[in-house]
DNA sequence: TTGTACGCGTTATCAA
DNA sequence: TTGATAACGCGTACAA
């Protein structure tokens, strides 16, 4: 039982396992055992230990269980571009089929590409089971530090490739998506292509620029031109079209942008309808890619394509419970969404 | 020194303050005050202490220490609702300001009302220093569950008012908010307002709605209609718009909507232009509240009042040091951003 | 099925 | 300023 707090004690009485044990009658480890689910117990013990439990308001200190378990439960979420939407769509995936799977997250605003580092250092000083990289500012600099420092048990790249081998890298099949993309844009027979990329980092980024202008270029012996905004940011990305096209000859525009990423396709809309003056599609047509939920507003009626992010988080959960080797988990694929844009 | 992992030993080898002592010539206790900015340690054996665990890769473990100080350095978010893009804003500028102020941020998404105390449960077993509430759907029962159980340490209500006691509510005075909208919606002349609200939970909710329409009737002897959506989202607020005026005929409808928040009124500047087929502002006019990113997009541009989330985040700071007695953190006040919607 | 050393890595407190 | 004792609350491994 709790023993009244003494004046001297400002410490907060807490009940723990001793408490419950002594009153239901029992030892320290049945009740231990009474809260795990495999544990050899009679079920007589377990209820008598849980209705003691119930009794005093008695629940498991984590914090010592992690200690003395090395298993804190608890997955670090790294977020460096909040100016994204999409962010808040996977926050949401993440939190949610992590908590149902017993997971806490910690979530952690990374603030530039040097805190990086730092922020992993504060999670692995978490004892967290793993880091999850959901940003952009996370290049192979970054990554090998933080390897090479053991920081972290699992260090693991989420929705982006990566090659390190040390690396647990769950993403969709860039290439299929973005080719899902561009035989749409051919089939729907759109001729002068325009490519919107993101932030150019060093790597461990996206390959789908690069991978629709070789098809492109395969399919018509052209590449197309391309510009890039550095930030995925639907404002800046209205900025850098605006710019870039602006006192074109309505024959030199694109007849179709195709942007990154739904943030970028957002912009791009804006800039075609409000900065050229003209119709999406039938000036300008344009593509995106996540599926935010704007894409769906009557301004904007985005076509883009659609990863799987819930499986994709059900793949990390599967990475969390694994010990040894892995399915490759760098193969998802999602949809493409058609909507009026193009 | 860390001795050599033995086979048996699955543990990965650690390096404790014992390690670093051994190694700098001292004893743990000097270790663990080199660490700390503010403990009576010569700058000699600091030195020393911090060479020696630069050398080792020493960081101090904040499970073991948060287990000892009974201090966590870090706070709960609760979430419920991830559809209104505003909970980005929120959450970029929660986490950067408490990080900076050596606060971790461990976010929780609530699945539904129920799910609230279990999670403000599980957030205490990891001994959290607070829990702050982000969201909609903590009602006084709610509240009043967690703090009977005094699951938690502190208790506190973000961007939303709270008269419950125990409770720490930190948010910018509402009535005086939404008597700037009205002054200025008055101002500009409007006649026949329209205000639509956000899900009515039981308590601890919104006065914005009651709030204008009382300043109406002072001003003008009539109450304005309204409606209520169900859920702080885009898709539901033009769909709920659409159907509210859907056959009306000009002479009745609205020549302002005020919204809640911005949410619901960019559905709503959604519905007038694509389902309505009405301008905006010259049939209606709207205004929102929060300044989310896309409130400056060409398509919406609008009118609304923007919260200092920044300085309501380092009132959370404040709280978090705070031992005693606290100002009221209730009358933070913003500004009335002003663009084309109204 | 149940009970017992011992350890997890740190901090509060007091003594030197 | 430094060192030492005693927690903090629980888990693992093994013995009863």
């Amino acid at each position: 039982m709790p023993t009244p707090t003494t004046p001297k004690d400002p410490r907060p009485e807490t009940i723990t396992a001793d408490d419950v044990a002594e009153f239901a009658g029992g030892s320290r480890w049945t009740v231990n055992r009474a809260f795990k689910q495999k544990a050899s117990i009679s079920t007589k013990s377990r209820k008598k230990v849980m209705a003691a439990a119930e009794q005093l308001g008695y629940v498991p200190d984590l914090l010592a269980a992690s200690l003395a378990s090395d298993k804190s439960n608890l997955v670090a979420l790294l977020v460096d571009d909040f100016s994204n939407p999409h962010k808040l769509v996977m926050l949401e995936r993440l939190t949610r089929i992590l908590r149902k799977n017993g997971w806490d997250t910690l979530l952690v605003n990374t603030l530039d590409e040097n805190d990086t580092s730092s922020a992993l250092l504060n999670a692995s000083q978490r004892r967290v089971d793993a880091a999850v990289l959901i940003g952009i500012q996370y290049n192979d600099k970054v990554l090998a530090a933080a390897l090479g420092a053991r920081r972290v048990r699992k260090l693991i790249v989420f929705a982006r490739y990566s090659e390190n081998p040390d690396t647990i890298s769950i993403c969709c099949d860039d290439q299929a998506a973005i080719s899902t993309v561009a035989d749409y844009v051919m089939q729907k027979g759109y001729q002068r292509p325009f490519f919107l990329a993101g932030p150019q980092t060093s790597s461990a980024h996206l390959m789908r620029k690069e991978t629709f202008l070789n098809r492109w270029y395969q399919e018509y012996g052209v590449k197309p031109s391309s510009a890039s905004v550095p930030v995925y940011d639907q404002r800046l990305a209205f900025d850098v079209v605006s710019k870039h096209f602006a006192g074109f000859n309505r024959a030199d525009l694109p007849d179709v942008i195709v942007c990154e990423n739904d943030a970028l396709a957002l912009g791009t809309v804006d800039a075609i309808k409000y900065s050229l003056g003209l119709r999406v599609p039938e000036d300008i047509a344009v593509t995106g890619f996540d599926d935010v939920p704007q894409a769906d507003s009557p301004h904007y009626l985005l076509t883009t394509y659609r990863q799987p992010i819930t499986a994709m988080a059900e793949g990390l959960v599967k990475v969390l419970k694994s010990h040894g080797e892995l399915e490759d988990l760098r193969k998802f694929s999602g949809e493409l969404v058609v909507r009026n844009s193009a």
